[in-house]
RNA sequence: GCCCCGGUAGCCCAAUCGGCAGAGGCAACCGACUCAAAAUCGGUCCAGUGUGGGUUCGAGUCCCACCCGGGGCACCA
């Protein structure tokens, strides 16, 4: 538990031979805090109370005061443990929770682990250890640090993600998402349109004919299609429909970590975000999640939450609405007749600028787009050299560039990105607006995973259209002009404001219009000719849900003999991981993109074959092999704090109501849900993302009434260290180098380079919070965090400051108790009018400040108090008790034990927060300063009172203020009192 | 390239509606205590707010342009 180091420090530090008996020394602070998380344990100080069930308030006392539920992101247990910037958040959270709770808030704070994931699995692999005994182990590390933080969490409400009782809920809600489909036009109790419903619904309207059956021809009037369909073909309808669903798509392949990610798991240069493998594209048949279903509502709904605008603005931007139109084009083949090839008789393109379809020049399609699986025989007429690649005939140019794009890696992709290439298909069509006949060209520009995978291209209005015109010698019109035209060396694309030219025929006309009159015109005419429509695309693809490794929650689904997916019946959960011969996943060469994904758990075929009764009489299945991302437990574990024990529920719905429902607080929102979520930004679009879509299916299905997870989101900044490099560039430790900023810093004797970077292992620059207790104590380390500076700002850790806050503290003791006796110093005397008006001053700026979480300030506040303390010949205890009380939050332990020592019997936890008395904010005199021409030129001293016309005669009189003026008269003066004149001369 | 956040003393950071640039901490220096040192206590020093313009009686704060640092997005039609 405590380093040799460490331990030697303080034994030398506390037998100093002449340090006074009594003083709040390292050991003396490590000797209180002990014995009050000791205490803290055993009442139960900080049990919240649920208002129904078992779980009482300390002593059995019910729920009282508002419900205030605060939460951290939960961490993932590491077999590094924590270093001094892991406790940030959490020191702040409990800071705010101790607040709240003594302001009279029934405060719920507890901490989970997020258990499942890579790193556990991949130590597992190298040791052969099951990665359960390794996570668990991790956990009661992690546990023991946090502790000894002192955090005020209810330990009663604390579970890991991997626990059976959790990760049966967890494969619960799995087959909630899976016996749902997404009626898009159903009402919600919030008032919009679109809900998660039932399979059955879907089921019994399909058969009653109340809808179309997706997929199949005729009007299913009275259900006659549906009743048509065999009983495969029906259950492929319904499975189709399901929000989560099984199908075969291209998605993220990951060799090196062998398995398949999410888009949110890919960064912008195709590579994994875990571990930095490369990823390519596989047709493979995988369980997704229909987050698209939920995609306006993802976007609306951040109106409603109290969230930073930076993640916010990258929930929306990952999402990525666009509104605009879809417009059909007919092709023509080589001959000017309509193409024979039936598929691609008609394209349909999807734009945002409807408006500039006079300016469509040519159009484009992604490689991968169906219309080039035929293509003409020979190049059309007025085919240019420049457009066939140099190919014969348009068969060999598309087939050529087919090929080229596909083997095309992301990373590749990413790294051409705004060259353009493309090829001529020989296909041309046709511009319903003007009947212009227009080239159709194929380029990886055009993506087949966005909108329609093809586009009308307009490089008078779009850059990279201009890009791929000017390469390909192709025509520019512009449609759009500003005010005063384009200037006559314009060149480019003209994407801005103005008015429509040029956009004039037979059909239509748009001349004049502005932008957003011409789009809402052009769309008209688009339907009312039955060509295009307008809509909506978004950005947000699917949510790819399983993964090929061993550590997650297995698929509560097994295979019929069909290979259909059948539920789990709940009775029969949890689906518990099989043990299997070996965890590692089957990993490949990074670069070895026609590798197959094989999953752990099919290598347990006991396992994987399963005879159960499903209803109807016992049958031999196949389980599901995958296992569930790491996201899937930290979707819903807000949820489970409320009640970890419940059998019956995920979550108890009188719980949910009283802690997260809309408005169940004065300070929750319309949304509801958790009153303070603190964590880091890394997180905006993957778990917040996907924890505030399954939380609203939940509310879809009437399991939640709040319609978000976190009403309030706050991203704390990272606590940084300096590393050092030698002369070689090797890292050296940290802890050993010496000197500062004036004189250069060294390292053995040799001078070394200063950087600045996260803290870890390669940087050698970890510091531990078991160093910190050992070395100061929990409260001094909590008092710097939280002093460090705002707490959403990143900052430097700096051991040797830390004994700063080691010194407010020793200073707050010694106002209390004498360090030679160990007595209680303080008087019972009336407390002097400045120091009275030091300490509401104080009490109201502290309240303040703890309100706006700035508790940086508070601290200042606090020690600018103390400090004033120090210099009184005896200390009051009228003073130093509210002082005590306003410190607790902070610096909790040595709070509690002067409050004690004070003759206080049990906890602060619950006092009052202290109040300021108005009376004593307010001054006998204020300083009011006189400017000349905004240069301070003169101090009054004046009453608060004192009115404009009094202040303007004083100041005017004041003979430095005549001075200044030097003769000159006066044009105007500005008063605002009591605090400011300032003297304008003529 | 586009979008967001930040730049104040040697260092970390304060500064409400535009109103005296400094609350707090570190470091440095001086003094007290001490045989001495450490610790402790008291005190001192230090910037005109990244740069250049503008608005204003008055700008760290508002506006424009730029520089530097951090983050996000990046062929999304």
């Amino acid at each position: 538990m405590t380093t040799p180091d460490a331990a030697e420090r303080t034994a030398a530090a506390s037998s100093a031979p002449d340090e006074p008996r009594f003083r709040y020394t390292p050991a003396l602070a490590q000797e209180i805090e002990l014995r009050w998380q000791d205490r803290w344990e055993e009442l139960g100080t900080f049990h919240a109370a649920n208002p129904t069930g078992d779980l009482k308030g300390p002593g059995g006392a019910d729920a009282t005061g508002d419900p205030y539920f605060i939460m951290d992101m939960f961490p993932y247990p590491s077999g590094a443990g924590l270093h001094v910037g892991h406790p940030l958040g959490f020191i702040a959270t409990d800071v705010v929770g101790r607040f709240r709770r003594m302001c009279g808030d029934n405060v719920l704070h507890t901490m989970g682990f997020d258990a499942f994931g890579l790193p556990a699995e991949q130590y597992a692999v190298q040791t052969g250890e099951h990665p359960r005994l390794v996570t668990e182990r991790n956990i009661v590390t992690y546990k023991r640090q946090l502790r000894r933080a002192g955090l005020a969490h209810d330990q009663r409400r604390s579970f890991a993600t991997i626990d059976p009782e959790y990760v049966r809920w967890t494969q619960w809600i799995f087959l909630q998402i899976f016996d749902s489909w997404y009626d898009a036009e159903a009402a919600r109790p919030d008032g919009g349109r679109g809900r998660a419903r039932r399979i059955a619904e879907l089921e019994a309207e399909l058969a009653a004919g109340a809808r179309p059956v997706p997929g199949h021809e005729g009007d299913n009037a009275g259900g006659a299609v549906w009743a048509g369909l065999s009983r495969e073909e029906q259950r492929d309808v319904l499975d189709a429909q399901r929000l989560a669903y099984v199908d075969s798509s291209p998605v993220n392949w990951c060799p090196g970590l062998g398995t398949v990610l999410a888009n949110e798991e890919v960064t912008a240069d195709g590579r994994s975000e875990r571990g930095n493998f490369p990823v390519f594209t596989r047709n493979l048949r995988q369980w997704k999640m229909r987050i698209t279903a939920y995609a306006d509502r993802l976007i609306d709904d951040l109106e409603l939450i109290d969230w930073p605008e930076k993640v916010k603005s990258m929930q929306r931007n990952w999402i990525g609405r666009s509104t605009g139109a879809k417009v059909r084009f007919h092709t023509l083949g080589a001959d000017g007749t309509t193409d024979p090839a039936g598929a691609g008789s008609q394209v349909e393109v999807f734009t945002t600028r409807p408006d500039t379809l006079f300016g469509a020049t040519f159009m484009v399609v992604a490689p991968e787009h169906p219309l080039l699986d035929e293509v003409p025989a020979a190049w059309p007429d007025g085919t240019r050299n420049t457009w066939t690649g140099g190919n014969a005939t348009p068969i060999e140019a598309v087939a050529a560039y087919r090929k080229e794009s596909s083997a095309k890696s992301a990373v590749e992709r990413q790294a051409d990105a705004g060259k353009k290439t493309g090829v001529f298909t020989g296909h041309l069509a046709v511009n319903p607006v003007n009947g212009a006949y227009i080239p159709v060209f194929t380029a990886d520009y055009v993506l087949m995973g966005y909108g329609t995978g093809a586009i009308m291209a307009v490089p008078g209005g779009d850059e990279r259209d201009f890009a791929f015109a000017e390469a390909y010698e192709l025509p520019v019109i512009r449609t759009v002009e500003p005010e005063g035209g384009l200037p006559a060396d314009f060149t480019g694309a003209y994407t801005g404001d103005g008015s429509v030219v040029a956009s004039s025929s037979d059909r239509l006309s748009l001349d004049g219009l502005s932008v957003p009159e011409a789009k809402a015109a052009m769309i008209a005419w688009l339907e009312s000719n039955g060509v295009g429509e307008g809509t909506t695309t978004y950005r947000l693809r699917d949510w790819l849900f399983s993964r090929q490794r061993y550590w997650g929650e297995p698929f509560p689904v097994v295979w019929d003999e069909d290979d259909r997916p059948v539920a789990i019946p709940d009775a029969m959960l949890p689906v518990d991981l099989p043990d299997v011969p070996d965890y590692a996943p089957r990993t490949f060469e990074p670069e070895d993109a026609s590798s197959e994904p094989e999953a752990p758990l099919g290598r347990n075929e006991d396992w994987v074959k399963v005879t159960l009764d499903l209803g109807d009489g016992p049958k031999q299945y196949r389980r599901d092999t995958n296992t569930m991302p790491n996201w899937a437990g930290s979707c819903w574990y807000y949820l489970r704090y409320l009640d970890p024990a419940d059998t019956e529920h995920a979550v108890d719905p009188a719980l949910e109501e009283y802690w997260l429902g809309p408005r169940h607080n004065p300070t929750s929102g319309p949304a509801g849900g958790v009153d303070l979520y603190v964590g880091g930004v890394e997180h905006a679009v993957l778990h917040l993302l996907y924890a505030r879509f399954w939380h609203k299916v939940l509310y879809d299905l009437g399991v939640v009434t709040s319609l978000e997870p976190f009403g309030r989101l706050f991203n704390q900044g990272y606590i940084q260290a300096y590393a050092f490099t030698d002369s070689r560039g090797q890292y050296v430790p940290a802890a050993e180098v010496e000197g500062d900023e004036q004189t250069g810093w060294t390292w053995r004797g040799q001078p070394v380079n200063r950087e600045y970077g996260k803290i870890g292992k390669s940087l050698k620059n970890v510091v531990s919070p078991d160093d910190m207790y050992e070395a100061y104590g929990a409260d001094t380390f909590r008092v710097y965090e939280m002093s460090m500076g705002p707490l959403d700002l990143s900052r430097p850790w700096d051991t040797r400051a830390v004994v700063g806050s080691q010194r407010f503290l020793q200073r707050l003791w010694r106002n209390v108790v004498s360090e030679e006796t160990g007595e209680v110093t303080v008087t019972d005397d009336a407390p002097d009018t400045t120091t009275l008006r030091a300490l509401h001053r104080a009490i109201a700026d502290v309240r303040t400040e703890m309100e706006g979480m700035r508790p940086n300030t508070a601290i200042a506040k606090l020690i600018t108090l103390n400090n004033h303390l120090t210099g009184l010949s005896s200390v009051p205890r009228a003073v130093v008790e509210p002082l005590i009380l306003m410190t607790a939050p902070v610096a909790p332990h040595i709070a509690e034990e002067l409050w004690s020592r004070l003759g206080h019997e049990g906890s602060l936890a619950y006092e009052p927060f202290p109040v300021a008395d108005p009376a004593y904010l307010v001054e006998d005199t204020v300083t009011c300063v006189v400017q000349v021409q905004g240069k301070v030129r003169a101090r009054l001293e004046v009453a608060p009172a004192i009115s404009e016309d009094d202040l303007r005669e004083t100041a005017l009189a004041e003979p430095n203020v005549v001075k200044a003026l030097d003769g000159r008269g006066v044009r105007t003066v500005i008063v605002r009192a009591p605090k400011l004149v300032n003297i304008v001369p003529a």
